[in-house]
DNA sequence: TTGAAAGCGCTAACAC
DNA sequence: GTGTTAGCGCTTTCAA
């Protein structure tokens, strides 16, 4: 093991053929070289221990053969299966990936992207840190393909989406709550400024309305496990009557089964919980959390998916993905 | 946003400098550049909105400002933290990471690992697959330092490890439960391979000696939430005798719950369980989990700074760090 | 079927 | 203070 690495001419000179000859069998476009110098080189390559240098064949190929992935946060429950996803397609193609955790500050994010354009990699996978994007004149300088995930922003280099529906998971939900024999239905929101939670809020309110039902009472707050203790604290503070909550994700409806339990209230007798996610914590906690389950693995695939078609073929048009949820009927509801 | 990117070239040309002008200044090695060539070039950098090529750089400095991280799964609850404290430090530093799941074997470690080091990655950081290596070529021609996180193996190239104190940890939380008057504690461990699973049964049996308990009881089996419930079954099967169960880690310890709650036993009334390595989950789950918490957002930061500083400084001195558990009693024992 | 040579975009002596 | 220039290790025409 020397020092000095073996390069693609050590192995030209070893096998006395030129680096035009090994460039083409390393990189299996040797369709008119000869058996014998394919094997005497391979032969050779194996012998040292030759490793090519990727950094150098991309700086000549402009692919590097990376690609980024830009999440909130990889420790927030949601997001390591979409990474698994992601990093599943992505190196089944050949691609490694770069992992950036914005903590959902578009400062973070815009540095991040930055530092993968200047790292050249040939594509972004983004869940976006706000709804909307103030900072135009940055984004019109990303010169590089970008799918979003999970959450859907108005950007140029956009070239597709993979995204659930989430107007009609709630629907469904909300409406299932309802034939359910559940009358007074609260919903402990997310943060308005996501879309994501903006959806699940417009279809709890279409679903009440389609089931004629008058009773309806939206708390705004965050995607997090205490918001849900909070939320049903000022609930009961405020003495609103519910009979069931339906949460903009689970973290939230933990959040609110923990505190329900803590006053001695009943799940799902006195108060049924449904939840929007499908982590796996909602499998495990007691009681087991019904939610509208999203195919976190499958988004993070299916954009691996698409990005990489993308940068193959290099489509302009957009492709767009949207995924359906699945009811998950637990024990909470 | 012209389809040709504009290069060091194009701004030493419209600033009327020569392109080591613009490099230095890039590279804030500009020392003896003169503030109004410095201003003029920046200006042209932001009007032409110029992102260096990193891979051009990297190419003649040897270095490329990435690490690789090896781990078994990323979506395992136990990862995402490790995952998130090495990218904390990694770009503070000014590096970006690179993730790989190996689902533990050795196969994809050692693809992974190739891959890795045909883009050049600074190092790696890696929670090994097994406990014993076979192929010791292999891993003769990694000539990139390697930090080991979590697992211990011997190879050539560990320039540091950053490791849990596990027989300690163990040992601990074994003496604490025999101190609350559990008398007869059995222990459902992991698979024998892995070492951490190993320190743990021995701490337990020396804690149990130490204290000149007689009934010993290990029941081998996976690190896994599925295992958790088959190993009480077992033991119920076999109408062992037992009022505690010491579990080698956290999602064995849940499914150990799981599966006493749904045969009507109390815990810790009937049986007291502790787990192992502070997953978010015990936190929520009913009853809470007493547990032996690992540091894993600190195992990730110090793993990170340590293969950094090896990365900078070159030392050849390995650096092993071993940090401690912290018992946090809950409601399970 | 093979090789010569230009060049990818940048850095780092060294010269001026 | 600033510029010249020789590569870094590879791919890719184009010619032989």
């Amino acid at each position: 093991m020397s020092k000095n690495k073996v390069t693609i001419k050590d192995i030209a000179l070893y096998a006395q053929v030129s680096t035009a000859t090994v460039s083409k069998i390393i990189n299996n476009k040797d369709t008119n070289i000869s058996k014998e110098t394919r094997e005497k080189v391979l032969n050779i390559i194996e012998k040292y221990n030759y490793i090519p240098n990727r950094m150098a064949s991309s700086l000549v190929t402009k692919k590097t053969k990376t690609i980024g992935l830009v999440i909130p946060d990889i420790s927030n429950p949601f997001f390591p299966e979409i990474a698994r996803g992601v990093e599943d397609h992505a190196n089944s193609e050949g691609y490694s990936v770069i992992v950036c955790n914005t903590d959902n500050s578009v400062e973070k994010e815009e540095k991040y992207i930055s530092m993968l354009m200047e790292k050249m990699v040939d594509g972004i996978i983004m869940t976006a840190a706000e709804k909307e994007n103030e900072n135009i004149d940055f984004y019109k300088r990303i010169d590089i393909p970008i799918v979003l995930v999970d959450r859907d922003i108005n950007i140029d280099m956009v070239k597709g989406r993979v995204l659930v529906d989430n107007f009609k998971g709630a629907y469904n939900g909300v409406s299932y709550m309802i034939h359910k024999g559940y009358k007074k239905i609260v919903m402990l929101s997310g943060p308005e400024s996501k879309n994501t939670s903006y959806d699940r809020v417009e279809a709890y309110k279409q679903a009440l309305k389609d089931h004629n039902i008058q009773f309806e009472c939206v708390v705004e707050g965050k995607y997090s496990l205490e918001w849900g203790k909070e939320g049903v604290k000022k609930l009961l503070e405020k003495n609103v009557e519910f009979d069931a909550i339906f949460c903009a994700n689970d973290l939230i409806a933990i959040g609110a089964i923990k505190e329900l339990k803590s006053v001695k209230k009943s799940i799902p007798k006195d108060v049924g919980i449904l939840g929007f996610d499908g982590i796996y914590i909602g499998e495990i906690i007691d009681p087991t959390l019904s939610t509208i389950k999203q195919p976190n693995y499958m988004m993070g695939y299916k954009s691996a998916e698409v990005l990489i078609d993308v940068i193959n073929k290099n489509t302009t048009n957009n492709k767009d993905i949207t995924l359906d949820t699945e009811l998950i009927i637990r024990d909470s509801l």
